[in-house]
RNA sequence: GGACGGGUGGCCGAGCGGUUAAUGGCAACAGGCUGUAAACCUGUCGCUCCUUGGAGCUACGGAGGUUCGAAUCCUCCCCCGUCCA
């Protein structure tokens, strides 16, 4: 809210650049976030995030768009056609290729992409750990070979910072171990604090920055154990973020393990900050983290999945190959108003899917990412108009019936 | 009429005495995908049984034959190409 005000009157304040070190903007954070209603029941909550690129209205998916695009679909389909205020960008991989010099050069990402709203760079952690091939843990940081050419790189948790306020994101991330799973309580711990201590050093080399529009968020991990998670979150506290992301999940543990692993947090992080599940999850779930305090998600599921079939719809899943749509002339969801439900018809997908067109997928995407919006602005409107616990329960009754 | 070449499971196409119900590819049918090395990956794919694992049956143009054993070798026949009359 202060952030909010202290915006509005910034233009006024520029007389004061000349007497002070820095610009006026970087004692403002880089991103603020007020809630504007609450679930009394759940810890479900409405907000609004304010960035350098607009304001965001929370919960939120995030599309991703590891190559700074989301496989399918235009920047002008997903900004205007989909609204989408935020995408997810990946450094590993635009470090990798075209390179964070050239797109600095090039005038940073949003103008590189083209995309005009915010956009979110996930560190690349998730990949150097997930990725096969050479990698070395050090004290320092981690060095890796490149999949593309078989390259040896170093990131450290400072330069994945640089990385990352060279493409000019909007809200950078933290250098994390992501562990596989299962792993040892002792393994997790060690990896944990890593993650902690790298997420001090990326602070530490942030702050000696003037990264006036850029927000970081350091990630909770701590694998699947309630006492880690609680160490970890309490230890990042101190670090007074924008911002916490809870990462670690969906990376082959039960279902229910993800979800209790977010609720062991929820009364550690700041209730005043927007809290980042990453990459969960499905349909049936997303208001399910929303239930437990999450505001930002990203996910793949519907990119991917449409690409490979498998579509969302509000009766459930269709899997398009399936020769039941061979001749359905119904489109694909009745109730969806997206470009490709107002338009095509089942069986019209399917012979674009079995066929290997590209229409297929920009269609199939551009369904599957407005179906996950939209479920995204029901859990919102519920929990504004306070009828989020009916939300909830009819979600889990339909999932249930859903098998 | 003659000379070559060829007929293999829905299609294309390997195999050229036993390890072949028969490599591949396509098609078909199903499963998977959760901070994207993914327009990808996996499985099934002659018929009939039983629980897995198997059991039986029918199959490489047709009919005979050689052989312990044939899609593979021989004979005749039927088709299809190419060339020569």
């Amino acid at each position: 809210m202060l952030a909010k005000f202290c915006r509005r009157l910034l233009g006024s304040w520029h007389c004061f650049d000349s007497i002070l070190p820095y610009p006026v903007e970087s004692y403002l954070p880089a991103i603020s976030f007020e809630v504007v209603a609450e679930c009394p029941q759940t810890r479900a909550r409405a907000g609004l995030l304010h960035t350098a690129h607009g304001t965001i209205e929370t919960p939120v998916f995030m599309p991703v768009g590891t190559q700074a695009t989301v496989k399918g679909l235009t920047q002008r389909d997903l900004a205007e056609d989909l609204g989408v205020k935020v995408l997810l960008a990946n450094t590993y991989h635009l470090y990798l290729r075209p390179g964070h010099e050239l797109i600095r050069q090039m005038g940073g990402l949003h103008r590189f992409m083209s995309w005009p709203n915010a956009i979110l760079t996930d560190s690349g952690g998730f990949q150097v750990f997930s990725l096969s091939g050479l990698r070395k843990i050090t004290d320092h940081g981690v060095v890796f070979q490149s999949h593309l050419d078989g390259d040896t790189h170093t990131f450290t948790p400072q330069s994945t910072v640089d990385v990352q306020l060279a493409f000019g994101s909007d809200i950078c991330m933290v250098l994390d171990e992501c562990p596989e799973y299962p792993v040892s309580h002792e393994y997790a711990r060690e990896s944990m604090h890593r993650t902690v201590r790298w997420a001090q050093e990326a602070f530490a080399h942030y702050r000696s920055l003037s990264a006036p529009h850029n927000a970081l968020f350091p990630i909770v991990q701590g694998s699947m154990f309630s006492d880690l998670r609680k160490e970890c979150a309490a230890a990042l506290l101190d670090l007074d973020a924008d911002g916490y992301a809870i990462g670690g999940l969906s990376v082959g543990e039960p279902r229910p393990l993800s979800l209790e692993m977010v609720e062991a947090t929820e009364d550690i992080l700041p209730r005043q900050r927007p809290r980042y599940a990453m990459g969960v999850g499905m349909p049936a779930e997303l208001p399910e983290y929303v239930a437990r305090g999450i505001d930002m998600m990203d996910c793949v599921l519907p990119s991917r999945n449409a690409r490979n079939g498998y579509l969302f719809t509000s009766e459930g899943r269709v899997i398009i190959k399936h020769a039941r749509y061979k001749d359905d002339a119904r489109p694909l969801d009745p109730q969806c108003q997206c470009y490709t439900c107002s338009n095509y018809s089942r069986s019209y997908l399917r012979h674009l899917f079995q066929s290997g067109e590209i229409l297929y997928a920009v269609l199939a995407t551009r369904h599957n990412i407005r179906r996950y919006l939209d479920i995204m602005r029901e859990i919102r409107h519920a929990i504004v108009s306070n009828q989020f616990p009916e939300y909830l329960r009819t979600v889990r009754m339909a999932s249930v019936d859903a098998g």
